[in-house]
DNA sequence: GATGAATGAGGGTTCATTCAT
DNA sequence: GATGAATGAACCCTCATTCAT
């Protein structure tokens, strides 16, 4: 059965995919080798014949969804941007990415509720995120020396900042939630958060 | 068997830390009853007869997480200090409790995993909370009003914002350890970390 | 707590009838204890107390449903009364004891699909029966010899017949209905079945 | 591991055979799904493979059941046979049939002790029936025509009549041996209920 | 490359029963 | 006579993984 016979590329894909959606949903431990097989229409065997096991799997995923996150970000071209525009673009963007791929906190959560077991035995994700220090340090830098930003902000701080300010937000809306009496995922309230991030983080950053 | 016998109070207690060390530390699905019990020096029966099963000693461990974070808020006295110096207090306060109760962000995380589900049981949440945002309300207000911060800051977005510095960084120090190739947990690393979030906050508000 | 404290008599009771309608409605294996002592608002303790044990409480309610419908069934004087109205009026009486005493034969099919396990420790209830026989036997003879009914019937034959119309249909009703596609507990069912038993069996036995 | 190594069909065969037995024996709550296993010579996880769980094998073999009893009475080819002939033909298979499947009773008993619960959730048994019933009709109705049965037998009320003789006799045996103090199981009471029945429902119907 | 069948180690939960008071 | 707390053995079921084809 299946959809594509016999065509091992795509066959690798559909469990890439139907992983990372099951693994975002369930995280790792409630997620199901059985399911994620299903919804790819592949036999549970070829799970382990390309990817060795669940663990490897889960690997698999997440690396794909860091190198996604930083090839969009450097997409973003803020080398060559104002200092406070690149800011504020940077953070625009890891609240839209954020929202548009909620697989990727689930997968982060997950993760470090498992103390991070999975990415030790990743090889490529280290070199995979000097670009990003690199970049973040020269437009501090840049703005620094034209009087925008205060001095003395490490951008690996500052970047943990921008992605934490959406990050909880949106990893923990379903207890937020709850214990303010709002439902913080209501477009009113997204809209809402998006704009208090942005003041928030141009703020905290200016002279 | 068991340390204390015939000390119903004593052993509702010993099940509820053993419960809370577990869960933290693997999560409500990772979580092994058989561990719980015999952490608790109790026979497995008498976490049935005290809580009625595993997600509901989940939910019990989890609101009394709630319940000892906001009364050690309380007693900050926040009401009557001055503005700054109130919000200045709340930031240090919630990175040092995160840091010291490191099971918080687990259950959450785990919480927010499964979509919130064991909190929707709880009844006494909501209302545990309404208190803070008040207290917030309050504090911006009249810092607002000495000319001291800016206006329109919703006390809800600054409170996930003070949470979230902290938060993100402790709860997500594992990938992030890694992927910028830094021991986010060592005393230096943290040492830093609180300077720089107090240092974001206090910006991020001010006129 | 508990309603009546300290009355040995009627604790007794409450937990007997209690039992009883737990036995009936889940059977020998699938009745609780806890839910007995609930019921009957008494300690659980007090169950083993009184009547040693879940199935020695068992006997003890199947002894006394004996008892009571051998008693019913003696007070119906059928000894002196003619023997064809004598007959119908068993037939008739079987059928409503079944109808107003469910117990009765959930009690029985469960003790059965033990394959009587329980009622082998009893003592008394062989003694409970002969007269049942005698009755029989001489109803039989009397009527027998007034050329009314055929000769050669067995009275123990006769009565597992009566009762066998009427318990098979009530007790298997369920699945009856199933196949049938019919409501065989509806009332005009029930009224339908009692006139063909009584037919069925005044046949049966004519000359 | 096991019997027949790698044979679907046979492994499936030998769960349904052996939770049979072990149903028939214990009933569906006394039933072990590991003894059954075993007995099986399967993996305990084969049975949720095939069947889903244990109430779905228990249902399974409920089904089977039904089948079997109605394909051997259809094999009686009672449409084509004297009204009389057909009728006895159909009292003495009824009772043999009980007699050389005594798990039929069983499960049954159970079946219905639990209100029909598992029977509920068959799509095939209703239609199973009908043929049956209408089978009957027509004997009734071609004796009654030749003037050989009386009239106004309700064909179901009948079949439910003739199974009953047989059913109650078998399936109560335990306990109606005790309280009569008489081995119904006996050879020769066997052979003697077998002539009463006959005899009791050949004379119940006759004109 | 791909498949259905098979495995064994535990998972949470329930039960009748007994202990200490 | 009466109570709540405690016990340990099972019970049904699920899981990631591997075998035979």
């Amino acid at each position: 059965m299946g959809t594509g016979v016999r065509d091992p590329q795509r066959t690798r894909r559909r469990i890439l995919d139907a992983a990372k959606a099951e693994f975002a949903r369930h995280g790792l431990g409630g997620a199901r080798v059985d399911r994620i097989a299903a919804a790819a229409g592949a036999n549970k065997r070829m799970l382990y014949y390309y990817f060795g096991g669940k663990d490897d799997l889960f690997l698999a995923v997440l690396e794909e969804a860091y190198r996604d996150i930083r090839s969009a970000e450097h997409a973003l071209d803020l080398e060559h941007a104002d200092p406070r525009a690149a800011l504020r673009r940077l953070v625009d963007f890891s609240w839209r990415y954020l929202l548009q791929h909620p697989q990727l906190q689930s997968l982060l959560a997950s993760e470090n509720l498992d103390h991070g077991r999975n990415l030790a035995r990743s090889r490529h994700v280290r070199e995979l995120h000097s670009p990003l220090v690199a970049m973040l340090r020269d437009i501090l830098q840049r703005g620094e020396r034209m009087g925008l930003f205060r001095s003395g902000i490490d951008p690996v701080q500052l970047y943990i900042s921008i992605a934490a300010e959406g990050y909880f937000y949106l990893s923990n809306c379903h207890t937020l939630s709850r214990i303010f009496g709002r439902d913080l995922m209501a477009p009113r309230a997204l809209a809402a958060r998006a704009r208090h991030v942005r003041a928030f983080v141009l703020n905290a950053t200016r002279r």
